[in-house]
DNA sequence: CCGCGGGCCTGAGAGC
DNA sequence: TGCTCTCAGGCCCGCG
């Protein structure tokens, strides 16, 4: 599922029946995720109380009072849910994404609010670890992550010294989290589309040869502002199970201008191209090749 | 350093 | 109805 938009709307969801809450019981109910859990996993979460909640990329990041920090993925299917009092004890007080199939809740967190937390994930490429605050800067999944799009620190200068030299495509710089936090194949396709690049110009035409910012630059990270404010705005997109906490859907897929929209008319104004669809980097890409360049 | 193919998993949707 | 095939928002590895 879910890029940063989406995972920025799971941590809106799960703050307030998170924060300043203990962990009474953290329950696993299998050995594993994409990775098994930590022997000491449940025992570093029980008795804690999360501190707060934030995000890192593509991670949740619960800070314990212990000073360990549990960092949460999604991966491609993960979805939380809040269970609360009230739900629990009204009959359809939740609505489950996929009906009641309740086969793949992974793992449980039972909060002292009363709340109960649910993570579930079909094809279990997410992943918790619980590590001390002290080591996350060297932490092998954070050590290499560039920096927050939606941060100070990023802005042209950043984005095009971060891709001086790189022999790869825009799409393909996009992707890799070492230049930038957080987006995923759908963001980058329509970043690039509202700020007209096309995905397969070189990552390094984004700096001149003295590594300063080129107006494309100034244009990709307008776009790539504009557009993850206005997909957090929306709450996150819902494709296939993707919902918000509460069970909700995001509603930012209808936003989308090239993204699953193969063969329809582009939406920028006076362009008569098609929404093109092709493979790069063994990914969908989708963009109009008449207007990006 | 780069692209590519394959792998990890399950489920939805299309086509027959 | 049910089968088979393809594809999916992430990420990692090894190969050439």
């Amino acid at each position: 599922m879910p890029e940063l938009p989406e995972v920025e709307t799971v941590r809106r969801g799960l703050q307030p029946a998170m924060e300043g809450a203990v962990i009474v019981r953290a329950e696993t109910r299998r050995g594993d995720l994409r990775f098994p859990f930590q022997p000491d996993f449940s025992a570093r979460l029980d008795g804690q109380t999360v501190v707060s909640l934030g995000r890192r990329a593509k991670y949740l990041q619960a800070d314990l009072s212990s000073g360990d920090v549990l960092l949460m993925h999604l991966g491609m299917s993960g979805s939380f849910r809040v269970v609360s009092n009230a739900a629990v004890t009204t009959p359809g007080g939740f609505h489950h994404p996929r009906g009641d199939d309740r086969t793949h809740d992974h793992v449980l967190f039972h909060m002292s609010n009363g709340a109960m937390i649910v993570f579930n994930d079909p094809r279990r490429f997410g992943y918790m670890k619980v590590l001390a605050r002290a080591d996350m800067a060297s932490d092998p999944l954070l050590k290499d992550i560039g920096p927050e799009p939606l941060g100070n620190e990023f802005d042209a200068a950043m984005l095009a010294g971060a891709c001086a030299g790189k022999k790869t495509s825009l799409k393909a710089a996009l992707l890799d989290q070492r230049v930038v936090a957080g987006l995923g194949n759908i963001y980058v396709c329509e970043a690039l589309f509202r700020s007209r690049l096309s995905p397969r110009r070189l990552a390094a035409t984004l700096s001149t040869k003295k590594n300063a910012p080129t107006d494309h630059a100034v244009r990709l990270v307008e776009a790539i502002h504009a557009v993850l404010h206005q997909a957090i705005a929306a709450g996150g997109s819902s494709l296939r199970d993707h919902r918000q906490t509460s069970g909700e859907l995001g509603y930012f897929q209808h936003s989308f201008q090239v993204y699953d929209r193969e063969g329809e008319s582009c939406s920028t104004g006076g362009c008569a191209g098609i929404v093109k669809r092709f493979v790069q980097n063994g990914r969908s890409t989708f963009w109009c090749p008449k207007c990006q360049r």
